[in-house]
DNA sequence: CCTAGATGCTCTAGCCACTAGAGGATCAAG
DNA sequence: CTTGATCCTCTAGTGGCTAGAGCATCTAGG
């Protein structure tokens, strides 16, 4: 039986993050010693370390939450998970599109000639720059 | 003079937004009707779609307030713009990097035949098998 | 056996950049 | 004069943790 320290080096997930996967019932509450500190078995390694290969990937908790319930349930169709993992990987290549889009713009930004005669920032000028606007206004928000 | 709405229309950016902005510090306290409506002059559009246009670049807030304090003196020099700028180039480049190996990692998830012999689902398989795990521990965290 | 430091517990608050909603005042058009 | 849009302030919520307070308990060395 593990203490939470010592699942939390196994499975590569701080101990604070534990307690809070519990919280939020990723994780199931565990069994207490008799002074109420939690104790793990192998599962609880397996678990968490799926959790974390899930977050490395992107998923959000609630993603996770599904992909959980279907490893559980071994008999259910692929076709949730499938889903799942299609939609994350839309969702990153949504994101490496709009990243790409903003270092072309950060590299234009950097690259003007910094010598001009005005002693004007490039930077500070493009900004400044309404006609040079990337996006439209429904997605004033940046790529989180 | 612009009301609040009218000036969220000519930026781009939401009412709700503005108020944040103004408590924050990014936005001057407007001038007040007497019934305590805020006006605003064309100077806050134009401080407003810079603060646009820079978060949708990705800066933080700490960021463009360094930004808007260079923009504001205009005799300063540019490195420290452009020392800016190219941080969040940086960063940009860092987050596309994770992201793509996560693409490749999602799309070799999704690859994998769908007709293997277990009814296995290869998503769920992929995510607690812990010898395919992508990142090292000291970054568990999502590119945010 | 004692003690010191590591580890555990719960609870609250903070991070970022907003967003949503309550509950009320005021404005502009018909 | 009424109706609906806009405005105000204030509080609380989002996601996914992280940090800290203040206390209890465990473990290893002497």
């Amino acid at each position: 039986m593990l203490s939470i320290g010592k699942l939390s080096k196994a499975a590569g997930v701080k101990v604070p993050t534990i307690r809070f996967y519990e919280q939020i019932g990723l994780l199931p509450e565990p069994v207490r010693t008799a002074s109420d500190r939690r104790t793990y078995g192998e599962a609880a390694i397996r678990r968490l370390a799926f959790i974390r290969h899930a977050r490395e990937l992107g998923f959000s908790v609630e993603a996770i939450r599904s992909l959980l319930a279907l490893s559980d349930a071994p008999e259910q169709p692929c076709e949730t998970a499938d889903a799942l993992a299609r939609e994350q990987l839309a969702d990153v290549e949504a994101k490496i599109t709009r990243l790409e889009a903003l270092r072309a713009e950060l590299r234009r930004m950097l690259d003007g000639d910094h010598q001009g005669p005005a002693g004007h920032c490039r930077v500070i000028e493009v900004l400044g720059d309404h006609s040079l606007c990337l996006a439209d206004h429904r997605s004033a928000a940046p790529p989180k």
